[in-house]
RNA sequence: GGGCGAUUAGCUCAGUGGUAGAGCGCCUGCCUUACAAGCAGGAUGUCCCUGGUUCGAACCCUGGAUCGCCCA
């Protein structure tokens, strides 16, 4: 029970409270523009477009890992003093939208036929007002640093335009026509869906078997069937040309059962001799491989169903039956009419609508397409340029293969809420009849529609626009220019376009990116950015990926109510292993807690009062009054921590340039809680404390610039904590940000890896100290001095300096440093390479723990040695390896050697 | 059928050829004036298997196993 031996109100002084601060920064942050960019200003630029989210969605933790990932980019990018622009804004979202809606209407009592478009595209929009994009609010609460004053929605009239400029454009150029296909269509939806948006599923079925009697009377041949009900559809039967069982029926007759029409048998490469009998019904009209096969042999396309999944006139009996009634009923008939052979059991995969959830039924109708292959085209070959660059690298090679097979791409859906198709159908040409054929013009509005087919028709046409809208990606693709303008040339374009980076999940690459490089290469003429980021998928502790359908979702809010925003941020991104890496979060269902982000908590919490020790500590100055520290007063630890900060600013700097934003975290982390509160702030104390004062103002000075910089450092992971500390400590006014100053400008030269490795000496030192008091069972408080005898100058040399600092890290009473053995009473001792440590108290020694530290350490000694001479006396070795690893390995085993000798030594004067 | 990813400490994962690492968890001792959301110390490994390349392999190559994903 933590806390449970003190008062809460005692508890609470040391600990970071998210609540109190984190709104508060929102709101400055937005109300001083801090985050709106303005195109002129100097920086190179760096803008991002954020996926538009579904206006229908809310926050999940996808949502909450894809803005961590995207605002430590962008404000890591800021920092470093570019003209950053991070843009938000939703998506309309066609179908869902209108499912959404459709099911609130059936709660009332209505359709949307009775409303008519005009109202119920009204309804659409009090919706989206009241409800819609409550994602924007929540990704505030996460501290994400986008221009909410350019925030955008698919069917803002701005971006409306760039659709209709698109669709004209595309159109002119041929790469966008209508025509009639077999699509996938949704009867749950009531529309066409494209090819994407159809998923695949396996489910437990059967296999029919049937008997289709040669019209001749001379015999029959066997069909199989996942979906009798379509063989009302049949036109003909197929084998394989080389199939010797029946070669001589090709072109024979048969008598298709139930209906009683007359189709042929047919010879097709297409078919699969080993599958069933060998030989395959064929219906054009509902099956997408039947359909080619169809097209080739010239058959006709018969469709049994209507757009609501039914059974229509062309299934005679049949007709009106939903088609898995049908299903069943067609079976039956054909039991009756004894040409049903068998009923197997069979495991196969069924096209479910993404949307639907219901499967879709492969049907003939007229849409409208894009024509994929000239830009497909064009993106292969500017990726063959490396445009755009895939971050992990691998997933160029997806995007690749799927722009090589693309398929034209039905863009037109039988929905109302969206873009609608700027395409007006010349009526009078048709005797005010819409048929496949009517004529049609393409225009910007009505009136330039009407000109247009006057122009071409004579001056009585009518002209009535298509009732259908766009799919919702059409739109989308267009995202990255619509977004700023386009087709306008705005300075936004100029100066954002193409974007910089793209961040997105893989699970879209086909649906998203690859669409907006087509886009932009007919539209612009470019890729639309230059890199693009693949994140994974948040999973769960049983690396299920975490979804709000699967019920082991967490409301990522309610981790930011619990922990704060940083935290929730810092654990997603810290969790990124590799780019494109999946990561793991574990979450309790029962009590919303993640120890994952606790963690994160805690080190937020960490700097908190590592900073707070600071403001204890520096008498109510800055770090600007304070100034920079000189040179001349620096100790070896000083010098160590300035060399660790400039350091890691490279290091991380390094690491985000090149996205590894997961490895960028964990150097803050180890920087942050390893070098600056370990260590330095443990050997700050001393000199904060000491009566010094020149001494205490450099300590100061230090301390003043290590937490400032950690703080900017801090500052893309967790924005909300580093604003807060960072005005606390620099007394900075109201508008002034962190979030706008530069990256840590240090001077390179103080960083020093002779210093570092010297340090790493010392720092192992006070460890073996520590741990020699330990094993000793000297009690924490108990002073005790503290003996170091080495030969070794530079080591001694080292220690000297810094003599104080380790008499404060190990309650040392002295610290004496020898180069040589003096005679001493019994005394608790370890060595460690070159060094003997020896704590001169008598009386107190647990001989037993020491001589099995010292075991230990011969062990260990011995081990080495083993291992290093082994490989020194390889002469491949040594004539092989690089100079610089066997002279390493000559320095490891001397040292290695002296362990062991002064390890047995003090074993020897124990006993 | 084709492709991709993963496999390292009890758990989550780092580790691009030179003596196996971190955090959490675990054990011991500490409320030491920044922090018990903390401090100090400690224990913990067939680096999935196999063969090869190499002076040297967790890492590169062959083959395989298990788990997961994508496409057909």
């Amino acid at each position: 029970m933590p806390g449970a031996t003190q008062p809460p109100a005692a508890q609470s002084i040391g600990q970071y409270d998210p609540k109190s601060t984190e709104a508060r920064w929102q709101s400055a942050w937005e109300d001083c523009g801090a985050f709106h960019p303005d195109p002129q200003a100097p920086g190179e630029p760096y803008g991002v477009v954020i996926p538009p989210p579904n206006v229908t969605g809310s926050l999940h933790m996808g949502h909450a890992f894809e803005a961590a990932l995207i605002d430590t980019m962008v404000r890591f990018k800021r920092l470093q003093g570019c003209n950053t622009l991070c843009l938000p804004g939703t998506d309309h979202a066609s179908i869902a939208v209108q499912t959404l809606l459709e099911k609130k209407l059936a709660q009332e009592g209505l359709s949307k036929a009775q409303l008519g478009r005009g109202a119920f595209l009204e309804r659409a929009w009090a919706w989206k007002q009241d409800s819609g994009g409550q994602i924007a609010s929540q990704l505030r609460r996460l501290g994400f640093s986008v221009d909410w004053q350019r925030e955008r929605f698919t069917l803002d009239p701005e971006l409306t335009n760039s659709v209709q400029e698109s669709f004209l454009r595309l159109h002119e150029k041929g790469l966008i026509y209508r025509g009639e296909y077999l699509v996938n269509w949704c009867p749950a939806s009531g529309s066409a869906v494209s090819d994407l948006e159809v998923e695949m599923k396996e489910v437990n079925g059967h296999l029919w078997h049937f008997r289709y009697p040669l019209a001749d009377g001379s015999g029959h041949l066997e069909v199989a069937t996942t979906r009798p009900e379509t063989m009302l559809g049949d036109v003909a039967v197929a084998v394989h040309p080389t199939d010797g069982r029946y070669g001589h029926l090709v072109g024979k007759i048969i008598t298709l059962p139930l209906v009683g029409r007359r189709i042929p048998v047919i010879a097709d490469e297409h078919v699969d001799p080993e599958f069933g009998s060998g030989c395959v019904k064929i219906t054009p009209a509902h099956d997408l491989n039947d359909f080619a096969i169809g097209q080739r042999h010239g058959l006709p396309q018969i469709t049994v169903m209507d757009k609501r999944g039914q059974m229509n006139e062309a299934a005679g009996q049949f007709c009106g039956m939903d088609r898995f009634a049908a299903r069943q009923a067609v079976v039956a008939a054909l039991e009756a009419e004894q040409a049903l052979v068998k009923v197997e059991d069979y495991r196969h995969s069924v096209p479910y609508s993404d949307r639907g959830k219901v499967p879709v039924e492969p049907l003939l109708s007229t849409q409208w397409f894009v024509r994929t292959r000239p830009m497909a085209d064009a993106c292969l070959k500017a990726l063959g340029e490396g445009k755009p660059r895939f971050i992990p690298q691998r997933w160029a090679k997806v995007y690749r293969d799927w722009l090589t097979n693309i398929r034209d791409w039905c863009i037109s859906r039988q929905l109302w809420w969206g873009h609608r198709i700027p395409a007006w159908f010349v009526v009078s040409e048709t005797n005010s009849q819409l048929l496949r054929d009517t004529p049609y013009v393409v225009a910007r509005n009505e009136a330039e529609a009407l000109a247009k087919a006057q122009d071409r028709y004579g001056a009585n046409v009518k002209i009535q626009q298509d009732d259908d809208v766009l799919d919702t990606w059409f739109s989308s693709a267009l995202w990255p220019f619509s977004t700023m303008g386009w087709p306008k040339n705005t300075t936004d374009l100029q100066r954002w376009y193409p974007n910089s980076t793209l961040f997105t999940g893989f699970d879209i690459i086909f649906f998203w990116v690859a669409r907006m490089t087509m886009m932009g290469t007919a539209c612009t003429n470019t890729i639309p950015f230059t890199d693009v980021y693949i994140h994974g998928l948040v999973r769960d502790e049983q690396n299920r990926k975490m979804s709000k359908s699967a019920g082991n979702g967490i409301d990522p809010l309610v981790l930011c109510d619990r922990y704060g925003a940083d935290a929730l941020r810092f654990s997603l991104v810290r969790g990124v292993a590799g780019a494109g890496q999946d990561i793991r979060l574990d979450v309790n269902q029962n009590t919303q807690t993640s120890s994952t982000v606790e963690i994160s908590r805690n080190f937020a919490n960490k700097i908190w009062n590592a900073t707070r020790f600071a403001l204890l500590n520096l008498d109510g100055a800055t770090p600007a009054s304070l100034g920079r520290p000189q040179a001349g007063q620096l100790s070896i630890a000083d010098r160590w921590i300035l060399s660790r900060l400039v350091r890691t600013s490279q290091t991380m700097a390094e690491q985000l340039e090149s996205y590894g934003l997961g490895e960028a975290a964990k150097s803050l982390y180890d920087f942050a809680w390893t070098d600056v509160c370990d260590w330095t702030i443990e050997l700050l104390k001393r000199r904060l404390n000491g009566n010094n004062p020149e001494d205490r103002h450099t300590a100061q000075q230090v301390l003043a610039l290590v937490i400032e910089q950690l703080l900017v450092l801090a500052h893309p992971f967790m924005p909300h904590l580093s604003e807060e500390l960072w005005h606390r400590l620099t007394k900075a006014d109201e508008q002034t940000f962190l979030a706008l100053q530069p990256w840590p400008q240090l001077n390179p030269d103080d960083m020093n890896d002779d210093l570092e490795q010297q340090f790493a000496a010392l720092i192992e030192a006070i460890r073996v100290v520590r741990n020699l008091r330990a094993v000793a069972g000297l009690k924490p408080s108990q002073e005790a001095p503290v003996l170091f005898v080495t030969s070794n100058e530079a080591l001694g040399h080292l220690l000297k300096q810094a003599q104080d600092d380790i008499a404060s890290l190990t309650k040392a009473e002295t610290v004496e440093i020898r180069t040589h053995m003096v005679s001493l009473p019994r005394c608790l001792s370890a060595v460690s390479g070159e060094l003997q440590i020896l704590l001169p108290i008598s009386g107190l020694a647990d001989v037993d723990a020491l001589c099995s530290r010292l075991q230990k350490d011969l062990k260990k000694a011995e081990k080495e040695i083993a291992i290093l001479s082994d490989r020194l006396s390889n002469p491949g070795f040594l004539q092989k390896a690089p100079q610089a690893v066997v002279s390493k390995m000559r320095f490891n085993l001397r040292e290695a050697q002296q362990q062991h000798h002064l390890a047995s030594y003090r074993l020897a004067s124990l006993a």
